[in-house]
DNA sequence: GATGAATGAGGATTCATTCAT
DNA sequence: CATGAATGAATCCTCATTCAT
């Protein structure tokens, strides 16, 4: 790849084995989301997505030792980026906050996508509920820690169990947006986001959390 | 069928032939439901449905055209039950109606239970995802229509949208209970409570209503 | 059925058992025929039969043994009504013969009927095979002797061997009529007639025969 | 594939994939003909076929997608090997142009193997029908044509229908010599060619042409 | 005798996975 | 390493036949 390189071996094939190697991986899974997505896991075949993926059926195989297989890598590179980034609802307007919450769930399309074939596999699955399991449990942690932090400065109703409060956001958040065209009424951000704080926030907290969050910034 | 013949035959197998198919029919919706629930719906198979109903195969397409026919019989079923009591809650202790509401969740175990198979065919079959927004919007009128009797009471917060409380409530109580394997936090059924009368009430005017409640038994 | 049953039993099931049960036998024997001819042998089920006779499909098997035997005895039915009358070429106008045999045909549209399945089980069924053979000697049998008379008067080609002669009619006879869509181009009764003559009589024996044959009339 | 290569590498295993594909649908189409014709059509299974092939059942569906379209791709083989040769009646004896019309007979076994399918099938299947249609009427055709240079001459029976003639040709060719175990009776190839030239031609034309013809020879 | 529900073996077809080239 | 043909177990579904009522 250095420039010495391309001037020797013009322009034969270059790209390195390791690489081409990861570019076919990565069709390979790019081409399982997209058709696990959209037809169900069991309807995917691994003809369908080595196919989709411009290579042969053998070679899916090479990559991946079959097609529970290459979910669980979908699995394991999704769900990283799930995380929400730990939130610190003093440093900033906490609907605002709830707002990229509910943002990260554009990305979260793409769990979603995933929660697609889970449903479908979690009963046969038994691993694979327990990595799900665990992601949750981290998000779950990770929210309820942000709320500790206001919960101890005394700014959260005193009588919620912010374990109950942060199950309930986590499950709101996961449910929100798509699921819209199942419930035929949907949630819109804003208003989602009011109700979320109404159930950590007492109203006037919550109006001094906003403005002090502008003095700041002076 | 009169009284003298039970008394002189008792339970000698009489049973019409409507009954005994009926009893077939039910037994393999049970086993359908059952496996669907267990096993995921691409999982069971015809065969697997028909043994644990103690019948043959072919007995199977006697009773149902296939899988998915099964399937949606199981669905009527199960969608009229989960329609929810019309809520009034100024007759009684909200956190109480909230418990009912919850309760009502026994019930829908088996919903959920239907709703275990449904993400995996949502998207394939367009008729049954009508079939199920059409309950859902139901389930929704009903408990905005019980909020919005209170709401113009002047009881519940002014600045929250009460369509989006009750999509929230209804999403709650559809994850709730049962998704505890999944999230391995689970949510307790007097908090998740005590969250949801937090959505639609002041906490003074609950305090209210709960003291009223109990006057009139006085 | 004698008088007096009639008198003392009133219009009470005085159908003879026997007699019910010919005219259910006889129902499954024309359903058997028809649907056998409009939808194969293999593709009619026992119920349809059954169904379509207006019986249960248990009743099916009380008066045949099996859906083969049904077509067994259909076969028996049939076949002896296919038996061209002995022809006696001298008593009448030879094509006028013909055209007897040609219609005989129209009978044998229920022959063709069975034609129908015969392929489809011959090869199965050696037992079939041989009662068909039977039955095509016996006809071949009827058709040659009528030939041999004539022959033996010395009014045939004496180059023809009279047995293909007659094994040629034959043939023509049964691919004749309603083979028409198949081939596209449908032979005519009455040219056809004239050439199975050809094949028989020389020119001028001919023109005697059918002259002759009014005088006697006179 | 140059010389040298051959030599060099002689036959080793360098058939290009192409034509061992070729050797495995052979393969099934032959087996396809063999069993169709010796089980009938529904009688053999996919899997039969392909176990007499000597591939798994799979395999079959790689190559046809279904039983019907094996029977469709044995019928485009056959139908054009079956068109009988243009036949001109002058150049020749014409019995020994019968006797070639009657020896694509054997070839023709092929296809009254695929006939002995037909009947089974054509009712059921209008456009298999269509396709033998179509090629009927092109041997139709094929013979009339000849039938018409000869009739043009004045050499035929002036009283007989050349259409009818032709037909009967044809029906007495693809009745003859495999129907035998049917009609107990078979025809004998001499004797038929005899009956069919009668139908032609005058004895003593016919007598002519076959002298005629050995002229030219000397 | 009649009924029709029940049976279960059997055929068509699919697809995850392997392996010779 | 890639390929894609081959495999055959597993599923869906049908239907001839039986048998309890």
């Amino acid at each position: 790849m250095s420039d010495r390189e391309d001037i020797l071996v013009g322009d034969f094939p270059f790209v390195p084995k390791q690489e081409r190697a990861q570019q076919k991986r990565n069709a390979l899974l790019e081409s399982g989301h997209m058709l696990f997505f959209s037809k169900g896991y069991e309807h995917t075949t691994a003809k369908e997505i080595a196919a989709h993926a411009g290579v042969a059926t053998g070679t899916f195989y090479r990559y991946f030792s079959d097609k529970r297989q290459l979910l669980m890598s979908l699995l394991e590179d999704k769900l990283d980026k799930l995380l929400p980034p730990e939130p610190s609802w003093l440093s900033c307007d906490p609907e605002a906050l709830l707002a990229s919450l509910l943002e990260a769930h554009n990305d979260r399309l793409k769990e979603v996508g995933l929660r697609r074939v889970l449903p479908e596999l979690l009963p046969k699955d038994p691993e694979l509920a327990e990595v799900l399991s665990v992601a949750r449990r981290k998000i779950h942690g990770r929210i309820l820690s942000g709320l500790k932090q206001v919960s101890e400065c005394g700014l959260t109703w005193k009588d919620l169990d912010m374990d109950t409060v942060t199950w309930s956001i986590m499950v709101l958040a996961e449910n929100g947006p798509d699921k819209e065209k199942q419930s035929g009424k949907q949630a819109d951000y804003h208003e989602l986001a009011k109700v979320m704080c109404r159930m950590v926030f007492p109203p006037d907290i919550l109006k001094k959390l906003r403005t002090e969050e502008k003095s700041p910034a002076e």
